[in-house]
RNA sequence: CGGGGUGUAGCUCAGCCUGGUAGAGCACUACGUUCGGGACGUAGGGGCCGCAGGUUCAAAUCCUGUCACCCCGACCA
């Protein structure tokens, strides 16, 4: 490719509404442009980096045996009601309608498309297992799109679905695809965990995600520092603390606290440390107010949360008003002491480990100290309620947990017959029998794993691509070649020559000054570097500098097809 | 959905308070000089000042409404 027909539109200043260095240097690149929120239109030299994800993933997943299909992006209303999504999936789902009036969905996943294409194809046992998969658009109205395509509206995606009729057979494909993806993403050059995960709105009984690691992640990994345990944040479980709790020792007394709400400003105030005081949470569930217990110096894991029996369903915090209703008292001064008899008391297992502690006094100004359960407090279950911290004990006995941040770029789910009884899809089996088919599901974001490499590679001139994503796999620079009839010669065989040997080159014959060329082919991250120059084909010499290199190196002309081989994979 | 903010040239922004017919830098075009780390000069092209009403002799500027986008929060493969 020659720079003079390629749209290259790199530009030095970056965009104001990019807070993500994977964003910034994308948009510098002129690889994304912005058409909306989430939406974006994808250059010619962004494609380029996705169709090199693609090609890897593609080859992968077919070397794992799946096959590719295609399933179209919008999708009939009926087929989500069947699985009661239509509903369930919430505002992420984008609904739209034909000029029938028809309902429609723009594709967020296609569990229900491909359940239904399943149950009509598929007949017998004989004909499983199978795994399907596609790399198609895909669409979720985030409530906040941002950070470009990390986390955008409109993606391209790699989904997979496979079917079994039976469990071993479906764990069998399971761990198949963790291989696979784990083949995937150290392909791709990426740093990345595999966690265990929550099965979260897909639902199902196992379910993994594949973390890129990087500061700049929207979700906390926790990994054990003395074993090969790792979950996300959502699931890791926080052990119960050691020993019995100790017997009450003090008074109840309320105490004044005219201003301090919070666990800092009671603590500070009282002079006692936050692992000696209990917030309280009033949570609003389907059947009313619930209220959570946690030890001061613990943060509340909602997903933890939403499975309690207290509170099916959606919930969310309390507004001043309900709690007004309640307890006759606003936020702040909020403790169990003395609530409503009939408002469940749910208690992180740290929190009920507690004697004589400090907690709200349900009215305005006052906190109790030397609370304890039972005797003051009313206590409906003890649970693991909190976000697990760094320094505790890993769950599995070994080790303490530390806390890495990730972008999630896979997850695998196991979905049993989730889908599959939904919708009625089943296979005879050996003994002529109907079974409900079992399914797993595998996804990739294709799209965001471009952001995420950059997030991971780069420096302070640009994007540094791992080789198997580079737009190009090496920049050719001839210096003033407008000048020089015998370097505009010399540039166009090398040019001939290089793409011979089956690379992606970049000759940049735009007659530019030597700063702004080496500044582009830095920024768009073009792993290779060869500069042509006067100087050069006078000592007969090309010089060389791959994106990494502290130093260039001049390498003679005979010799740079020898030189290159065995640094660029054709 | 709650709180905050911004819409002026392809990009980054000034002008708005105090109304008088639109600016800078980058990018783009032409010519000249320059030529190994984002050069310089000269001359150009490019804007329904988000949209719709209103006030006024006169609106980018004041008022009302509306739309879009961004940030923080809650939510989420």
């Amino acid at each position: 490719m020659r720079t003079s027909r390629f749209p290259l539109n790199t530009v030095k200043e970056t965009p104001a509404d990019a807070e993500l260095m994977s964003h910034k240097l994308m948009l510098r690149a002129g690889m994304l442009k912005k058409l909306g929120a989430g939406l974006y239109t994808w250059t010619p030299l962004g494609l380029r980096v996705m169709r090199k994800v693609e090609a890897v993933v593609r080859e992968e997943m077919d070397r794992s045996g799946a096959m590719e299909m295609l399933m179209p992006t919008v999708q009939p209303k009926e087929l989500w009601e069947e699985t009661g999504r239509w509903q369930k999936f919430g505002g992420q789902l984008l609904k739209i309608r034909d000029r029938k009036e028809q309902e429609y969905c723009f594709g967020p996943t296609a569990e229900e498309v491909v359940t239904d294409w399943a149950r009509s194809e598929l007949r017998s046992y004989k004909q499983l297992p199978l795994n399907v998969y596609q790399i198609q658009t895909k669409f979720r109205d985030e409530i906040r799109p941002r950070f470009g395509i990390m986390r955008a509206r409109e993606f391209l995606m790699k989904d997979a679905y496979s079917f079994h009729a039976d469990q071993a057979s479906l764990d069998a494909e399971y761990q198949n695809m963790y291989d696979t993806y784990a083949r995937i993403f150290t392909r791709l050059g990426l740093k990345f965990r595999a966690v265990k995960a929550d099965t979260g709105a897909i639902g199902g009984s196992a379910s993994h995600e594949f973390q890129v690691l990087a500061d700049s992640g929207e979700d906390a990994i926790v990994f054990s520092d003395g074993s090969d345990y790792t979950a996300n944040m959502e699931l890791a479980e926080a052990l119960p603390p050691a020993g019995n709790r100790p017997a009450p020792s003090a008074e109840l007394k309320l105490v004044d606290t005219p201003t301090q709400k919070t666990i800092e400003e009671v603590s500070a105030f009282l002079k006692v440390d936050p692992k000696q005081c209990v917030k309280t949470l009033i949570v609003r569930g389907e059947r009313g107010l619930v209220a959570l217990c946690l030890r001061g110096d613990h943060e509340i894991n909602e997903t933890k949360a939403a499975k309690l029996p207290e509170l099916p369903g959606e919930s969310v915090l309390a507004d001043e008003g309900e709690i007004w209703k309640a307890i006759k008292c606003k936020p702040g001064f909020i403790g169990p002491v003395q609530l409503p008899a009939d408002m469940p008391v749910i208690v992180d297992r740290d929190a009920a480990a507690l004697a004589d502690f400090v907690c709200g006094g349900n009215q305005a100004g006052k906190h109790y100290t030397g609370a304890n359960w039972d005797r003051d407090a009313r206590v409906t279950s003890v649970v693991d309620l909190r976000k697990v911290q760094v320094g505790d004990a890993s769950p599995d006995g070994k080790g303490k947990l530390d806390i890495a941040r990730g972008i999630e770029v896979g997850h695998v789910f196991s979905l049993g017959d989730k889908y599959a009884k939904a919708m009625g899809a089943s296979v005879l089996d050996q003994t002529g029998k109907q079974v409900t088919l079992l399914m797993g599901c595998y996804g990739i974001g294709v799209s965001r794993i471009v952001a995420a490499a950059i997030e991971q590679n780069h420096d302070e001139r640009g994007i540094i691509w791992p080789a198997p994503l580079a737009p190009f796999d090496l920049a050719l620079l001839p210096l003033n070649m407008a000048k020089s009839e015998k370097l505009k010669a010399a540039a166009e065989k090398l040019y001939a020559e290089l793409q011979a040997m089956g690379y992606q080159v970049l000759m940049d014959d735009r007659d530019l000054r030597p700063g702004p060329m080496f500044a582009d082919a830095e920024l768009i991250g073009v792993p290779h570097r060869l500069v042509l120059s006067e100087r050069g084909l006078d000592a007969g010499t090309i010089e060389y500098k791959g994106r990494t290199d502290a130093d260039k190196q001049d390498i003679p002309a005979a010799q740079i097809m020898e030189f290159l081989k065995p640094r660029i994979r054709s």
